[in-house]
DNA sequence: ACTGTTCGATTTTTT
DNA sequence: ATCGAACAGT
């Protein structure tokens, strides 16, 4: 049955399941509930297989809430459920198909900055100046021609004058060179599994047969190749049900192409449009308010979002003399509310770049309020991750010459760059790959005299062609991937190396790898049968560890497009200025439609908010270290004037910039003065036996690197006990013990 | 192979 | 202002 909780267009939705559907779901209109009605009730009442039923979304982490929420609803366990990402999918299907496209299934996929460097090493090839010609350049040229369904062979002719782009020699070589290191990228994940189908309908039917009823959430965010998809696999059945609100898409320069929206009908001439305009979410107020906004853009299909909550207090519109009296006002602000009784995790804070959160948290942290920064974690683009990782992938998918040249001399063996020049000379006179010319030289070394390497050299491939060889036969033998980690780690000699140079940042890179381990550790559990490949998929696919990061009693900062999907009782809305917000590149471009993009975001930030929605600009900032004159945005001019209250904050009209004068906080060395360098304890691989948890919530401990702190949490015992420890200005950072320099 | 220096760019970042 | 990449010098 239907749950009774849904309104009467939400009950429309989850009953359509035949042929083609649009659900346009505004902001806080309970879009996620209604799909999961919508999959529970395929289940449950149509009694549908979850094998037939396909949701595909952008992130994991929305994938993972809806199949939990399914799985609990239906009583499935969530992995008999096909909810996830489009890209998890198409890699899915590719390694299962590989060998159709002459991959072979445990090819490795490539993310942004691997693709860059491809990109890079073909330029240097082909002796182009980076600066002539860019690698972002032609990496946007590519990628851009991906997001729209390019694959060597289409048959459409949309792409005849792409092909007539000098660039385009480029893609083609690009895709040469990913197609002999056997590897993928992000957006050849998608065309890939498009030209399978095309090419092989045997196989597309197959997939056809199976899929019965699809469903696309954040259907505003998929790019052309990605709707494509999703077409070709319905096209028989028609079942499609795509979900979405265009006034939320914010992603165009990812290749999102709202035409999906607004040309849905185009392509599904009897599509139903069932518009969700009820929002649960915020005070009538803020919707209006937001309402008005977003209907000055005209490439909308145009809901009207209404709320039968209370009309709430009025828009806060903050005028600020500068960046610095910004940041006061949020401190202040926040103080109050926190005195109030309200919950800091009840608050965020918006701006829509990241270089704007530095002030802020200087703010903060002045204010002793506890914040946390939601951003992208960078954890797999530190170096010594991505070398790591790259070990493994050599290990996984030898042809992946990328990575192999990136670590055959890390650490240093020897192996330079006119080595490995002459190695790739003699690769390509072969025609074979860079890791079989490593495997030539170490078993017949007195075939490669003519390149005159050293034995020093030689012996270093040897010692270096063995270690790869063992993991990998370990791999197939069922080692645990933790294990091979282990060995790569230490017999590559690496971490030696970062402990030998006993400092500040090799510390920090020593806990990195540990980390690394502990994530595929964790791995290991999660999994019925796990491989160092599979591992490789997961954190490619998935970047989102370290969000789980308890939210206990924290201020959350984040850009405005990072808080898509989230929502606060307050929400404070920074840098409302032109040029800031609006960015002055989409002024710049002086297009409409990027403008408009901007507008979608604003209203994604205001919608946000549930109580409470706080706007605030800086008459005055620094802006690439001038101090810049903005004027609050075109946006707050576009709110009605009965929604909001206007406040001054220092605002001065002379002599603006004496602020910055006496700047007596803002050198201070913050850092610890000296780090002990005692010996890091290691034991990767010999797990520390402790039976009992040896930290308690509150202790006061001493971190080398960081310093002093508090525990402020403690998880596990033994070998695998995990501490959260709090440091000054309420930063979390979660150690294993086993590992962590804690005193 | 490591280190310092200059130069330049610089929104957003689900995968 | 600040970070990183490219380059030059040791």
């Amino acid at each position: 049955m239907i749950p009774d909780n849904l309104n009467g267009a939400q009950k429309r939705a989850v009953e359509k399941t035949d042929g083609p559907v649009m659900i346009l779901a505004g902001a806080g209109s309970g879009k996620t509930r209604t799909l999961v009605a919508k999959v529970s009730y395929l289940l449950d009442v149509l009694e549908v297989s979850p094998y037939k039923i396909l949701a595909v979304t952008f992130s994991n982490k929305a994938a993972r809430e809806m199949r939990d929420r399914v799985g609990a609803n239906c009583n499935l366990s969530p992995g008999a459920l096909q909810i996830t990402t489009f890209h998890s999918f198409c890699a899915n299907i590719l390694r299962s198909e590989a060998r159709h496209l002459g991959l072979s299934r445990n090819f490795t996929i490539y993310d942004d900055s691997e693709s860059k460097s491809v990109v890079k090493v073909i330029l240097n090839k082909r002796g182009i100046n980076l600066k002539e010609l860019p690698p972002s350049h032609v990496l946007h040229f590519i990628s851009d021609l991906k997001n729209r369904g390019y694959y060597e062979g289409t048959p459409s002719d949309e792409f005849d004058e792409d092909k007539q782009d000098e660039l385009f020699g480029l893609f083609l070589e690009y895709e040469s060179e990913l197609h002999r290191s056997n590897a993928v990228d992000f957006g050849g994940l998608i065309t890939a599994v498009i030209q399978l189908f095309e090419k092989f309908p045997e196989v597309r039917q197959r997939y056809e047969d199976r899929y019965q009823y699809i469903m696309v959430d954040e259907y505003q965010d998929t790019n052309r190749a990605q709707f494509e998809l999703v077409r070709i696999l319905s096209e028989k059945k028609q079942n499609i049900c795509v979900v979405g609100d265009e006034d939320q898409s914010i992603y165009s320069w990812r290749g999102a192409d709202i035409r999906n929206i607004l040309d849905f009908e185009k392509v599904f001439p009897h599509a139903e449009i069932i518009k969700l305009e009820q929002n649960y979410r915020s005070s009538k107020t803020i919707i209006e308010a937001a309402t008005q906004v977003i209907s000055k853009n005209l490439q909308r299909k145009g809901k009207s979002m209404w709320t039968d909550n209370i009309d709430g207090d009025a828009i806060d519109v903050i005028e600020c003399h500068n960046d610095k009296v910004e940041g006061e006002f949020l401190a202040k602000e926040i103080k109050k509310l926190k005195e109030d009784g309200e919950s800091y995790d009840d608050m965020a804070i918006f701006y829509r770049s990241n270089a704007q959160s530095r002030i802020i948290e200087d703010s903060l942290l002045k204010g002793g309020i506890p914040y946390r920064v939601v951003a992208g974690i960078k954890f797999y683009e530190r170096k010594e991750v991505k070398d790591l990782l790259a070990y493994i992938r050599v290990v996984v998918n030898s042809k992946d010459s990328l990575a192999l040249s990136r670590i055959v001399n890390v650490p240093t063996r020897g192996i330079g760059a006119t080595t490995l020049r002459k190695i790739e000379g003699e690769a390509i006179r072969m025609g074979c790959s860079l890791w079989e010319i490593v495997e030539k030289i170490s078993q017949f070394p007195e075939d490669f005299s003519h390149i005159k390497l050293s034995a020093r050299i030689k012996s270093s491939f040897q010692a270096f062609e063995s270690l790869v060889n063992e993991v990998k036969l370990g791999e197939q033998n069922g080692i645990a991937p933790s294990a091979g980690y282990d060995k790569l780690l230490i017999e590559s000699g690496y971490l030696q190396s970062l402990k030998a140079s006993r400092d500040y940042e090799s510390l920090a890179r020593i806990e990195n790898l540990q980390e690394l381990f502990s994530a595929i550790r964790q791995y290991e559990e999660s999994s019925t049968s796990p491989t160092l490949s599979g591992f490789l998929e997961t954190i490619t696919l998935d970047t989102s560890r370290d969000e789980e990061e308890n939210p206990a009693g924290q201020v959350a900062l984040m850009t405005v497009h990072s808080s898509k999907g989230l929502e606060f009782p307050y929400a404070f809305i920074t840098g409302a200025e032109e040029n800031v917000f609006p960015s002055y590149q989409s002024l710049e471009s002086d297009s409409e439609t990027a403008i408009e993009e901007e507008r979608r975001l604003f209203y994604v930030a205001m919608t946000r908010a549930m109580k409470k929605l706080y706007i605030t600009f800086a008459q005055g900032r620094m802006v690439f270290g001038n101090l810049r004159f903005n004027g609050p945005s075109r946006f707050i001019e576009e709110i009605p004037k009965n929604f909001y209250k206007w406040v001054r904050k220092g605002a001065r009209r002379t002599d603006a910039s004496s602020c910055y004068d006496n700047d007596e906080d803002f050198n201070q060395d913050t850092g610890p003065s000296e780090v002990n360098y005692h010996d890091v304890q290691i034991n990767i691989g010999n797990p520390v036996k402790r039976q009992s948890a040896s930290y308690q919530k509150g202790q006061k401990v001493t971190h080398s690197l960081y310093g002093e702190g508090v525990v402020w949490t403690t998880e596990g015992f033994g070998s695998e006990e995990k501490v959260t420890i709090k440091f000054p200005g309420g930063v979390l950072k979660k150690f294993m013990v086993k590992f962590a320099p804690l005193s």
